[in-house]
DNA sequence: GCACTTTTCTGAACACGTTCAGCTTTGTAG
DNA sequence: CTACAAAGCTGAACGTGTTCAGAAAAGTGC
């Protein structure tokens, strides 16, 4: 027999979240049981709560994988774009994009990630690498852009803030009963719109006030 | 025996929910049980859901008590003041109010009401009468103020804007960690200090424009 | 090879919301 | 009062995620 590079323990882990998060996609979050797991594997009930927390943990997994996904997709295209509204777009629409297999049951997985208790939720520490990506992300978008006259203090307090309009985008898209979600990019295009129209406003010193307090306001979301 | 003015099903049906409410009040949504109201009130086990389609529309039934309390605190103060801004913030702190009381179980209540096949998510057939409740106040906050000089475009687009606000609000409180939710006062604070310093220049054409499309997006949320 | 420890796994048990065939109570028509 | 129908209620059964005492397997020191 080969000789374990890595314990068993560690193989076994691999594969339960192999399994699951193949089921996660074919079936979604609700006829994801850790039974039909268990079984699949040849496995008894209690393993994956042996190697994962919860069911919630698993899903976590998951959670990462697409924001990897996210980042995979979207950065070979941000290198031929310089203009910011664009670079925006290929962010938010690249993250749309991964997010839309999921869509059918996009519902149970939201409710299994709202609780703040549950590690899924997005302020959560366990789902701080998956955030990190996002707003890595949108920082990249943001600082990588030609000089736009967007005074400094705006552009600093972009990024998180385009990460939080980026989760309630997310939001909205759950609930989106329109054909390929047409709706929810419809938003997003006006969305940018309307900021690459704001955006210049803010060299006016009258407006420059308010547009920052508007980003803090948003920015205090996060802690 | 006394005759009954209802039907004896109609006094099983409000004695279940005065259970529930009282114990969801109490204990939360994952510690109120079927089970132990069924107990508590002498019944079988499955009678609750001969009342009730399912646990989650007995919180539906919390949710409009919750709503009509909003409404019945809002209402007397808002009869004092004509200032917009003024009469938002009563509306808004008002709510915060009625919700204060479930803080501690607020995330159990929000994952179960956020799938939308739920009867609990606010965009659902179910809970309409609650959020009408809510529409309501925001129109009565609006149109019960003294003219402001806000354009009256945008006056029409305010309430159902304020409404997803308000829902955002809340979904800020839930996750809010800080002592007697300060930082969610706070937010309301400067939101409505921001709303307040850019709704009057909405009379200005350049950003009367911006500002429309701003609330027209917001709008899109609901349709 | 043997004794011992640590890691990994097992599967019965628990409490939960929900279902539903059938039982009991209430209401109604003659 | 008697049949019959409708409404109300019962409780065992199901499938779920999770727990945990203990069995089995893998690893370790001598």
């Amino acid at each position: 027999m080969p000789k374990p590079r890595e314990t068993k323990g560690e193989r076994t882990r691999q594969r339960i979240r192999a399994a699951a998060l193949h089921s996660f996609r074919e079936n979604g979050y609700d006829a994801t049981t850790i039974r039909a797991i268990a079984d699949e594997l040849g496995l008894s009930v209690g393993v994956t709560n042996y190697h994962f927390a919860s069911k919630n943990h698993l899903v976590q997994e998951l959670y990462l994988d697409v924001q990897e996904a996210h980042r995979a997709a979207a950065d070979p295209q941000l290198a031929g774009e310089t203009r910011l509204i664009e670079r925006l777009r290929i962010v938010y629409s690249a993250g749309l994009d991964q997010l839309e297999p999921y869509h059918a049951h996009a519902g149970e997985f939201l409710s299994a990630a709202v609780s703040p208790r549950s590690p899924l939720n997005p302020l959560s520490a366990e789902s701080a690498p998956a955030m990190a990506i996002t707003l890595g992300l949108f920082t990249e978008a943001v600082e990588g852009a030609a000089a736009s006259g967007v005074p400094d203090d705006i552009r600093r307090l972009l990024p998180r803030a385009l990460v939080v309009s980026y989760l309630l985008l997310a939001l909205f898209w759950v609930y989106d009963p329109s054909d390929d979600r047409r709706r929810t990019r419809r938003l997003l295009d006006r969305g940018l719109k309307l900021l690459g129209g704001v955006l210049p406003l803010a060299r006016l010193p009258l407006l420059r006030g308010t547009l920052r307090d508007l980003l803090s306001l948003v920015d205090e979301v996060r802690t």
